[in-house]
DNA sequence: ATCTATTAATAATG
DNA sequence: TCATTATTAATAGAT
C-alpha cells in the first residue's frame, strides 16, 4: 500500500523507521476505534516507539483498570499482586514516617523523652535551644534591659552613697577640726566621728552590693 | 476498501457484526506485528469481542507484566486507582499529613509562617509558650532569683542610703546649732546646710530608683 | 470461507 | 514535520 511494497523486517534507516512508525501508529491507532465503534468491542492498545514514547488507546466507558481486570480474568494471570504489594509497603512507610514525625513534635513539647540516648538528647535539646532563642528573643529584650537598668540603678546609688559618705566626712571633719580648736563641747559632739568601715552603715560594706 | 464504503458506528446486524469483527482483528493483529517488526516497536493489543472473547498480542520478548510495569511508569496515568482507591486515598492523606506535620515542626523552629492566619498563629504561640515553658524552666529559676536578688539589694541601698542621709542631717543639725549658738565661723562651715530635696543626691529622689 | 470490487493505508517523494 | 500520490493492503459485500 505504498509506492512500492516492503517487506515486514526492521527498518534500518532510523529516520524512516520513525516515520514509518508514525504513519502506521496513526493508522493502527484508526483500526482500534474503528473496531470499538463497528464491532462493540472492547480494544487497548498500547504502543512503545523504539525510542520509548508511548501511545494508548482505551476503549471509551473503560478504564485501564477494569480492562486488565477482565484481561487478568480471562487470563488467569495475575499481574496485581506485585502492585498491592508495592502499594502495602508505601503504606507502612509511611505510617512509620508519621509515627517519627510525631515523635518529634512529643518530644518538642517535652514528653516522650524516655528511650532517647544521650546523643540524642543533647541533639534535641540543642534544636529546642534554637526555637527557644527565636520565640524568647522578645522576652530576653526585655529581661536584659532590665537587668542593664538594675545594674545602673545600683551602680548610682553607690556612687551617690559613696559621694554623700565622702562628703558629709569631709564637713564634719572640717566642723571637728574647728569646733576642737574652739570649744571642749564640740568634741563631745563629735564624738561618734566615723573612723573607716566603722559608721553608722554598719556592716553594708559597699563593694558587696553589686549585683551577682 | 470493500465493495461499498461503510459509516464508522455501531454495525446493527449481529452476524455482520462479527463478521466484521473477525475480519478486521486479523487485520489489526497483522499490523500490530508488523508495526513491532517494521519499526521495532513494542506493543500491547487487547481485544474483547461484544461477545466476550478475548484475543492479545504482546510483542515478543516481553512479557504481559513487564509490559505492563513499563506502561504504568510512563503513563502519567495511574491504571490502578479504580481498583486501590481506599488505598490510595490512605497514602494521600498520609502524605498530606506528613506534610502538615513537617509544617508543624518547622514552625516550631521559628520559620514558615508566612501563610498563617491570626488564629492559627495564635495556636502556635500558645504551644510554642507551652513548651518554651518547660524547656526555660531553670532558665527562669535562675533569672527570677537574680530579679529578686537585684530588688532586695536595690531596697537595701535605699535603705542605707535613706538611714545615711536622716543620721548625717542630724549630726550636721546638732553641729550647726551648736556651732550658731558659739561662733559666727561655724555657719559658714555649715551653710551648704541640706534643705529637704537641695542635698548633694542632687535630681535623684530615692522614690525614683525602684525596679520598673 | 472465499472472492473481488472498492476503499483505505501508506511508501516514496517533495 | 507536512502534503502529495502512486501503489499496495484491507475489507465490505456477495457468493
Amino acid at each position: 500500500m505504498g509506492r512500492g511494497k516492503i517487506e515486514i523486517r526492521r527498518i534500518e534507516n532510523s529516520t524512516n523507521r520513525q516515520v514509518t512508525y508514525s504513519k502506521r501508529r496513526t493508522g493502527i491507532l484508526k483500526k482500534a476505534k474503528e473496531l470499538t465503534v463497528l464491532c462493540d468491542a472492547e480494544v487497548s492498545l498500547i504502543m512503545f516507539s523504539s525510542t520509548g514514547k508511548l501511545t494508548d488507546y482505551i476503549s471509551p466507558n473503560t478504564t485501564m483498570k477494569m480492562f486488565f481486570d477482565k484481561y487478568r480474568k480471562t487470563s488467569e494471570y495475575d499481574i496485581w499482586q506485585p502492585h498491592y504489594q508495592q502499594m502495602q509497603e508505601n503504606l507502612k512507610k509511611l505510617k512509620e514516617i508519621n509515627t517519627k514525625l510525631r515523635r518529634q513534635i512529643a518530644q518538642r513539647v517535652g514528653g516522650d523523652l524516655e528511650d532517647l540516648n544521650i546523643s540524642e538528647l543533647r541533639g534535641l535539646e540543642q534544636h529546642i535551644d534554637k526555637a527557644l532563642r527565636i520565640v524568647s528573643q522578645r522576652k530576653y529584650s526585655l529581661i536584659h534591659t532590665q537587668t542593664e537598668t538594675s545594674k545602673k540603678k545600683i551602680k548610682q546609688l553607690e556612687e551617690i552613697n559613696s559621694n554623700l559618705v565622702h562628703e558629709y566626712e569631709q564637713r564634719i571633719e572640717e566642723a571637728y577640726a574647728y569646733a576642737t580648736t574652739n570649744d571642749e563641747a564640740m568634741s563631745q559632739v563629735f564624738a561618734f566621728r566615723l573612723e573607716p568601715n566603722q559608721h553608722p552603715l554598719g556592716g553594708y560594706a559597699l563593694h558587696d552590693l553589686r549585683l551577682a
